[in-house]
RNA sequence: GGCGCGGUAGCCAAGUGGUAAGGCAAAGGUCUGCAAAACCUUUAUUCGUCGGUUCGAUUCCGACCCGCGCCUCCA
């Protein structure tokens, strides 16, 4: 099977490959940078890297491009209140959301642009639409026609028709002709930050900043647009039809949409108190890995009901998944090899590639790397598990951990030096041998007060850090 | 009201027209000087409710109930 996404355009599982050379011209929403960003945002953008790194290892190069929105009303009415510049108010927040990228291993995508960068390009592109005819002014406001885009709605699916038609309303009464149009430019305010440009002072709509740095970097049509599933309508709806009407080409040939983040059950809300920026999660003393590893490990179309209990259980997961591969890398194993140990290695490679083939399947993905470890733990300990099964399970989780990431241990916890603690763990060695086991069990606790980990096995001592 | 997503064991969660993956938690056991790790066993005769189609439905259809999202700047 080769690999499939669902489409929210088709409504359908579809088959993906790139539509020019090997290469995937990605474009994801990012950050609107006007504070820290919650995990309701980092499980799309967990979604987002998951895809990445899933299309990579699918043998596509990555042409990606992310968004920072660093002009909005938020953003505007803080900076404000903060008596700071928009520069200086966002720069803040968007190094946050660098470091928390960072912290949950979220590569970064090849372009990272800001709207604020790029102003003259949206003027410039409005400037076409009106050429074009999809515009209108309304007190020094350019706002974008609807009615003048018959496909309005194919994202969503929401059919406007019988609301668009003679729906006029009287124009000094409502700033726009049409509910549905949108503003592409804004009059400036009094007070507020604005640019002079070509089309005339103001500042830009939401909208038109994903379609010009889209079609910039990527190109007339991208091949992913990706973002969380409330972007669908309005956002996404708009893009299209603006894009659409400056390039008459389809601007994406599909969108993925990530569904929501719950909370105990309840929606994420700062009334209810339980809205977590990822900074509120480290806080309180919970590993990055395991909140990648619990928002990865739900299928993005699936909403993730984040609880706490959830957050434990999914650093527990982790666990097993890295004692394996402590055991895979460290186990003194017999000669050779075992040809129905290798039939089930490779069986189980093929099932993660193709859970995640199908619409990028998580859960099943980590279920081939759960039985995986089962399977092989029991041949070990019976001896059915040779040396030369050993690369082929390496390369496995390799391959697994390329996708997930979860397996290296995060944090400044390298503080020891190995030689260190394998001069303890010789000394104890020592001391089991002359069956000397309370001065044994005491080194044990030691190591262990400084988070080091000690394992006996038959192959020796195996240690790790807590 | 319109559009969309979902309701599966204590919790998280996959899945298929043919009889329920995986993880966590819990209990018992094996191994071990003791631990740890690992392995084994047990925990859904049942997949929101009610009908229908079918030899057979959790999976298809219909109705209903519940949760969530969008319907003018929220991932």
């Amino acid at each position: 099977m080769s690999l499939r996404f669902y489409n929210t355009l088709s409504q359908r599982v579809e088959e993906f490959h790139p539509a020019r050379d090997n290469t995937v011209r990605l474009y994801t929403c990012g950050p609107t940078v006007y504070s820290y960003a919650h995990i309701g945002n980092f499980r799309t953008f967990t979604f987002v890297d998951i895809l990445r790194r899933w299309l990579r290892a699918s043998g596509y190069g990555l042409d990606h491009v992310m968004n920072i929105t660093d002009v909005d009303d938020k953003i505007i009415r803080n900076a404000a209140a903060e008596k700071k510049t928009l520069g200086e108010y966002t720069a803040v927040y968007t190094q946050a959301f660098l470091e928390d990228c960072a912290t949950l291993r979220l590569e970064v995508a090849e372009h990272l642009v800001k709207a604020t960068d790029h102003i003259g390009d949206m003027a410039d592109a409005i400037a076409r639409l009106t050429a074009g005819q999809h515009t209108y002014t309304s007190d020094g406001s350019v706002y974008f026609r609807i009615a003048t885009f018959p496909g309005y709605g194919k994202l969503s699916h929401n059919d406007f028709s019988g609301n668009l038609a003679g729906a006029r309303v009287d124009v000094d009464e409502y700033e726009k002709a049409d509910a549905r149009d949108f503003a592409l430019w804004k009059a400036p305010k009094e007070g507020e930050t604005s640019w002079d440009t070509k089309i005339g002072p103001g500042r830009p709509g939401w909208h038109i900043e994903c379609s010009v740095m889209a079609i910039k970097y990527l190109g007339e049509t991208l091949d992913i647009h990706a973002g969380g599933v409330d972007l669908i309508f309005p956002h996404h709806e708009n893009e299209i039809a603006q894009s659409e009407s400056l390039t008459g080409k389809q601007f994406s040939r599909f969108w993925l949409h990530a569904e929501f983040l719950m909370v105990e059950g309840q929606k994420m809300a700062k009334s209810l108190g339980n809205y977590f920026t990822l900074r509120d999660l480290i806080g309180r003393g919970y590993k990055p890995e395991a909140i990648r590893y619990l928002l990865a490990s739900v299928p993005y179309r699936k909403s993730l009901n984040f609880t706490f209990d959830g957050l434990q259980a999914a650093q527990m997961a982790i666990e097993r998944l890295r004692n394996f591969k402590l055991r895979l890398d460290t186990e003194k194993l017999p000669e050779g090899g075992d040809d129905k140990m290798a039939a089930r290695t490779e069986a189980a490679a093929q099932a993660f590639v193709n859970s995640l083939d199908d619409d990028l399947n998580t859960a099943e993905a980590l279920a081939a790397a759960f039985e995986y470890a089962r399977d092989a733990n029991s041949a070990m300990d019976a001896g059915q598990f040779g040396a030369d099964n050993r690369a082929a399970a390496v390369r496995f989780f390799e391959q697994f951990d390329a996708v997930f990431d979860v397996l290296k241990p995060s944090g400044a916890d390298a503080g020891d030096d190995d030689s260190k603690i394998e001069a303890r763990i010789a000394e104890r060695n020592a001391a089991k041998k002359a069956r000397n086991f309370a001065r044994a069990d005491q080194i044990r606790d030691e190591l262990l007060a400084m988070g080091i980990i000690l394992e006996d096995t038959k192959s020796g001592v195996r240690w790790k850090r807590k």
